[in-house]
This record gives structure tokens, sequence and C-alpha cells, in this order.
DNA sequence: CCTCTCAAGATACGAACGTATCAATGACAC
DNA sequence: GTGTCATTGATACGTTCGTATCTTGAGAGG
């Protein structure tokens, strides 16, 4: 019983990790133990045990996993859309709301480490970046896009960012509506940009 | 040994409370045991049991009550500047941001307990007031401040609110600097009001 | 056929968790 | 004095935690 039916070793911490999120994002980070990430990936305690050196670097592995994985959807999402900078823009901002089962997940158990993030550095590295990537990103698409007079992209972009990882939490705990944050966002673009 | 010195039973749970949020703060929610918490008042573990029904009521009781601090602090340092709907309104954004320890402290655990309350339908509660208190208070403040022409008071205090919570999490990490924050706040004010 | 290695099962250990139990203390009414 | 009651000390119970240990099975190389 103890031998391995898939001559697979790489999917085990894959799949380890998917439990990670799965059950952060339903149960809170607190129920993720290593006896319950094991039943919920379908294995037992000692393969966890195995795949990780301990449970830090479990929840390490699985956090860079998620949001590596995240970033990939999400560049293959906007690439479908073209090259019109103000469609870009807007799917740019519309990736860091739930508006999908995959993203609501995400988003909660993102929410879940980066609250934990604040009393532990390794988790905390994995949210600072060097630089500021996204807001430069929606600072550039703003300047492409075209823009009304007396408006500062990286002021707008600073703000924006911001403010609709702000509204995806709302809508997490059902506090707005999916169309008020969709309508709250095209006014603001539509206030920014030039062109109507 | 067992006994009272001092005839105060009211103190106690607040003694308590103000351990949880020093624990939250500094090492986190999940570090927040009933020892702990004992150890941090300067009790012993047997007094928390007493004068809380468990631990979640515990929990519960430091969440309301420092959401009610936070509440009354805000409104006096407000209050203390006099009735300019402009200077309220740059008050009131600036009282979402961790600029001293008290702030840093009580966002760092209201973060902590956010987080939680994704899965925690009893601590989600106590963030879903009734309707949108702070974004309605914004939207006054930004209409009786005069606003310039085509602004919606409504959907610039939407993205405000959340903007400038985002930011304030953003200070928490480092990741920006209170200077730069405060220089995109008073950006999207001068943007939105119509005196300079 | 033998052996070596990777992967996993089975089990156990010490620590820490929330909570329960029983006794003891001090303040106070009478 | 002497009960009474609110509060606290001391201790223990059962559970769950992360992790360690030992063993077993399967496949590859010689």
């Amino acid at each position: 019983m103890p031998a391995p039916a898939e001559p697979e070793p790489a999917g085990r911490r894959r799949q380890i990790a998917e439990a990670v999120w799965r059950i952060a994002a339903e149960r809170g980070l607190q129920m993720a133990t290593v006896r319950e990430i094991a039943a919920e990936a379908g294995v037992s305690p000692r393969v966890v045990q195995y795949h990780f050196t301990d449970k830090h670097h479990l929840l390490l592995y699985a956090l860079q996993t998620l949001q590596k994985e995240n970033e990939r959807h999400g560049r293959q999402r906007i690439a479908a859309l073209g090259h019109d900078p103000r469609v870009l823009l807007r799917a740019t901002l519309e990736e860091l709301l739930p508006l999908d089962d995959q993203r609501r997940m995400s988003l909660r158990v993102m929410t879940a480490y980066y609250a934990r993030s604040l009393t532990d550095p390794a988790l905390a590295a994995v949210f600072l970046h060097e630089g500021s990537p996204l807001e430069d990103l929606v600072a550039a698409l703003i300047s492409a896009a075209g823009l009304r007079p007396s408006i500062d992209a990286g002021r707008e972009a600073d703000l924006l960012v911001g403010g609709v990882s702000g509204l995806g939490l709302d809508l997490l705990h059902r506090r707005r509506t999916r169309a008020d944050v969709l309508r709250t966002i095209d006014y603001h673009l539509n206030r920014i940009l030039s062109s109507g």
C-alpha cells in the first residue's frame, strides 16, 4: 500500500497547495492544519510531511504558487482582449475583483495571507515586490489610453488600485453589488480618460 | 492570594480586551491564546475564563470594543478641527491611515479580524453596519465642501474610502511613505473640490 | 536476484490548546 | 461573628497540534 501508484512526485506539492487554498478560502487559514490539508488533498498526513520540510514552508509555497497562478490567469484573460489601452485598463482593474469562483476563492485566500503577513516577514516578502508593478502598469495604461488635462496618471493609479481592491473586498462581504462596483469603475475611467 | 485586591470588576473585561489588541497587533490573532492573553493582561488564565463565557465571545468583545474606541477617538480628533467641510473631509480620510502608534495598532488588529470575518459570521456582522455610513459621510462632506462640475460625490466617496484604506495598508507594510500617501490624498481632494 | 532509493503508511511523542473542576479569599450585609 | 456572593488560584482533562520515528512497498541499476 505505501507505494506510489503514479510516478509523478512533481504534482504532489501542487495538489497539496490547492488543498490549502480551498481550506483557507472556505474555513480560514487557522483551519489549515496538516491533518486537514492532507484530508482535503486526499493523501495521508505523512505525504504532506514528506513533500515539505515544515508547515511554514508549506504555507509559503501555497501563497507563492497562488500568486503566480493569479498573475498567469490574469495575463491570459487580458491578453485575449486585444491592444486597446482603454479596454486593457478596464480589464486590469476588473482582474482585482472577485467576479468568478476562481477569483473569489483567490481573493479570500490572499486576504487571509495578507493579514498574517503583517506579523510574518517571510509572507510579507511575497506581497512586497520591487517597486509597484501593478500601479505602474495602471498608470502606463492610463497614459496610453489618453487622459484628460490636469490628470496625474500616477496619482490616479495609486487610488484606483487601492480603491478597486477595497471594492472587491466589499463584494466578498456582499456589502456592495457587482453592478454598483462596475458602475463606480466606469465613472472613474470616464472621468480620467479623454475620449468618451 | 486568590482574592480581588481591587473592587473593580468592570475594568477587567476592558483590560483583557486591550491585551488581545496588543497580541493581535504585534504577533497576530492566531497567537491570542487564552494563556497568552492572560499573561499580557497581567492576570491568571482563570480570570479570563471567568469574565468571558468562551474564547469566541472574548474575541468578539475585543473587536467590538476596539471599533467603538476607534470611532470615539476619530470623532474627538475631527470635532476639534472646527466646521470647515474641506478640513473635516481631509481629517476623516486621514483617520483611516496609521498615522500614530494608536492607529497603527488598531489597523493591524482590524486587518487581522477582517480576514477572520470572511469565515466567521459573528465577526462579519461587526464589519457590516446598516448601509455605508462612512461612505455616506464622505459623500456629504464632499458636497458640503463644494465640488467641481460633473463630479459625482457618491462615486468619489466610494473610491476614496476604499483607496485611502488601501494606502493605509501599504503604509503598514512600508510599501509607501506617509508623505506620498498624503500627497495622493491632496491631489484627489484638489481634483474633486472646487475652490483651491 | 539483489539492493538501493524514493515515496508513503502507521504510529507515537511532547507541547499547547480551550475548558472544567474544586477550593479559597475578601468584601459586605445583617 | 457569620453567611453569602463575586472573584480568583491551582490544577487537571481531553483534544489537537506539528513533527519524529520506524517500517513498508515499488521500481531502477547492476
